[in-house]
DNA sequence: TTGTGTAATTGACACATATCAATTATTTTC
DNA sequence: GAAAATAATTGATATGTGTCAATTACACAA
């Protein structure tokens, strides 16, 4: 059940086998099926996730009531709204199940002590956000730089997987665009 | 010459005096005239700095020449090319000077052999890019969910050190808009 | 399997923002 | 302090993307 996570948590920061084991006990398995909701708006973030199996996706609605797609997450990926799981406001942001999920839970407290009894952890976490980081920028940069058409591209090149595996509205509402618009992006770049 | 830096450090993650006099040694102290780069786009980002004094933005240029501003960086603030400090990649922003600066910089080598001298910064850092995470992901969402002018009225609410010290091309590049465009919000503005 | 709801497409039109060009205001530099 | 460079404003027009409405395609549940 740990494998994932233990080759991820590896990857970066090398770990011995006792590490790995008192890490385990901080988190919680947990399994969602589609439509489910990890956390709700408003409502206190209290999760970080680590997905085994599935996809999930945060959101934001705003004012006129429509959809925002913030982030998707994969097998192997974390998920959380990063602002309320460390602050402890009420969380921005919704996170539900696109697909049959099984994920590894660490509340705030877990973490904390994780950290406490092994805290080479906290370097892998710098390093975790620090790489989620570079990526927002990456796509900052692009939603302040390139068309519609261009970010869709680059979507298709740099995140296949957004791209084939998460129906087309929501991808559009990742991009920042319209189902109108990227209906027509798709036609269009279909026929050049 | 080390006290707001102590003062930022402090406040995240409290430090011994002892812990604080061993840090300094791994800072080099730097001095940038307006217009100066501290990074160049495609070279190698070598450098974190803190800013002591002065402004700074970092920004890349796209396809057609235009400037995109990324980041500002006012006195207390850190700024870098993350992604180039990092991983070590050529640069993708350009970092430069727009109000005499005087900096506090780090290498990634000092920063490594900091880290094994004063483990408790490795948090600290954690923390740091944890907020730069968070305050970029609200950027990201506005752009989303905002028009321009209600960009610009956050902006003026949440960060009035941008709208009132910068010039304002700079501030519409950063807003993601013209020049134009950003003048006629303003006029609109005021006028209700 | 059929029906019912949701997703994707398409068309007509509206609107926010970009672009280009000209003018005025403000800095910078010698 | 005058000249030159840069920034901000304004107007006219172009364009990408949004909105609304209708149609077709698809998925899932009874």
């Amino acid at each position: 059940m740990f494998e994932l996570l233990y080759t991820k948590i590896n990857s970066l920061t090398p770990l011995t086998d006792e590490e790995f084991n008192k890490l385990q006990a901080f988190f919680l398995p947990k399994k969602l099926r589609k439509r489910q909701f990890l956390v709700q708006a408003e409502e206190e973030c209290k999760y970080l996730a680590f997905v085994e199996k599935g996809i999930l996706r945060s959101f934001t609605i705003d004012s006129k009531g429509s959809e925002h797609v913030v982030q998707f997450a994969f097998e192997g990926w974390w998920i959380s709204d990063v602002s309320g799981f460390f602050t402890g406001e009420p969380s921005t942001y919704s996170i539900d199940v696109l697909d049959n999920a099984e994920l590894l839970i660490l509340t705030r407290a877990n973490m904390e002590k994780m950290f406490a009894e092994v805290p080479k952890l906290e370097r892998f976490f710098r390093i975790l956000i620090q790489n989620s980081y570079i990526a927002l920028q990456r796509r900052m940069a692009g939603t302040l730089t390139l068309s519609a058409e261009e970010r869709y591209l680059n979507l298709l090149n740099s995140s296949p997987d957004i791209a084939s595996k998460i129906p087309q509205h929501m991808v559009a509402s990742y991009l920042g665009v319209t189902p109108e618009t990227l209906s027509r992006i798709r036609k269009h770049v279909l026929i050049k």
